[in-house]
DNA sequence: ATGACAACTTTGAGTAATCAAAGTATATTA
DNA sequence: TAATATACTTTGATTACTCAAAGTTGTCAT
């Protein structure tokens, strides 16, 4: 039985590969996003390579085993399905599910969760439009363009904000900027480093580069 | 902040006061009631008194403090409330409930749990038949009566069933043997250890001491 | 009172995870 | 090519548990 933080590394590791489009990961991105220091991370890593969770290579990356990707996949599926059923079966604010899930995720069954997923209707996206996987670990693959790739006068529709901070989430949902939501991009000033938007009859409004990144669309 | 393994500990040590309706609890039942070793025990609850939440009598028992028993507390309400849910929402068996609730209640946030205990309409007790603590702690004394103190030719109905082993849940619920049936107590050996009882229309059968102990009635 | 026993405590050692700080490669820049 | 900066690894220590086994204490029967 993996324990709690095993089940972290391997999902963190699979985050920055799906959102990077590469099964390798630097240590330093597992380390920050963790929020443990390089040396901890390395150590850690070292033992899950001895138990067959991934492939280290040393001074350079990580690669997950196929084991280490399923087990994964599992805590990214638990992770949304519990995200979908703290907001659509709870009530909660969506700003505010992101830690709620990162502790149940480790303490739910199998049984359970086939339970809770049947109950919730088998949904296929969580409430911040990320894809859940299937049971057997398949995954819908995720758009690639964000609204910082966006030209002035397109036309866009949000798939997901990939972004769990309970501030930025707030400010989203005030402007309307949630999965589903049609925007039309007036300006986008690549030296300004600044887009202008308009999300249905409100007034236009501007967004940084940062911001924009983090928000996924589809044409 | 108390890790999992605190919250235990203080549980365990108020669910066995609760039963023997004695504040002060001997070591062994600690030990015994975690699966750990008595000295794991002994280590553990010096610590525990340390950090305030009970008072150590070396060699005769423990106490918990005001703040242990409120956390204590807590952790009977998150465990009750979730087996409630598993059983009214999910669906699951009464039988398969209490260790998924074991891990579960050390998740659950202060406000999930809230929201949960308004989804699941407040409810009094537990699919076992156990009080629900009150948010500020306040428990329903349980009855004091078992099938075991009964004579024979009465009819008491069903309180509780105190006992969180699967097996013998799956016989009771095949006995018809839970909360609010009314049972008569057709015969009562107190040298042969037996007792015969019929419920509903069924066929009679006997039930030695070690279960109808188990199972807490109202006359 | 004296043993014997059960219940408890102490001791020494191990595991899983963490950090700070010192050390080492690799890449970039001059 | 050498100097420097960045990214990574190693080392030594700490925390929060856990066990097995040896040691101690209190109680109860004789």
């Amino acid at each position: 039985m993996p324990t709690s933080t095993v089940e972290n590394y391997l999902k963190q590791i699979l985050i920055v590969s799906l959102e990077t489009n590469c099964p390798e990961v630097q240590m330093g991105k597992v380390a920050q996003g963790l929020s443990v220091t390089s040396g901890t991370a390395t150590t850690m890593i070292k033992n899950l390579a001895e138990s067959g969770w991934l492939h280290y290579y040393p001074r350079r990356g990580v690669r997950l085993t196929r084991k280490g990707k399923a087990l994964a996949m599992n805590m990214l599926r638990r992770h949304r399905l519990l995200e979908t059923f703290l907001v659509e079966t709870l009530g909660l604010d969506w700003s505010e599910i992101h830690q709620e899930a990162e502790e149940l995720e480790h303490a739910i069954s199998e049984k359970v969760l086939e339970k809770l997923d049947e109950f919730l209707g088998r949904p296929r996206q969580d409430p911040h439009g990320h894809p859940i996987p299937t049971r057997g670990g398949v995954i819908r693959r995720s758009s690639t363009q964000s609204l910082l790739s966006c030209k002035a006068g397109s036309k866009v529709t949000i798939e997901s904000i990939t972004d769990q901070e309970s501030d930025f989430l707030k400010f989203a949902r005030k402007k309307q900027l949630f999965p589903g939501q049609v925007v039309s991009v007036l300006t986008h000033e690549k030296l300004a480093d600044a887009i202008t938007l308009q999300v249905g009859g409100a007034a236009p409004f501007s967004l940084g580069s940062r911001s924009s990144e983090k928000i996924l669309v589809q044409a």
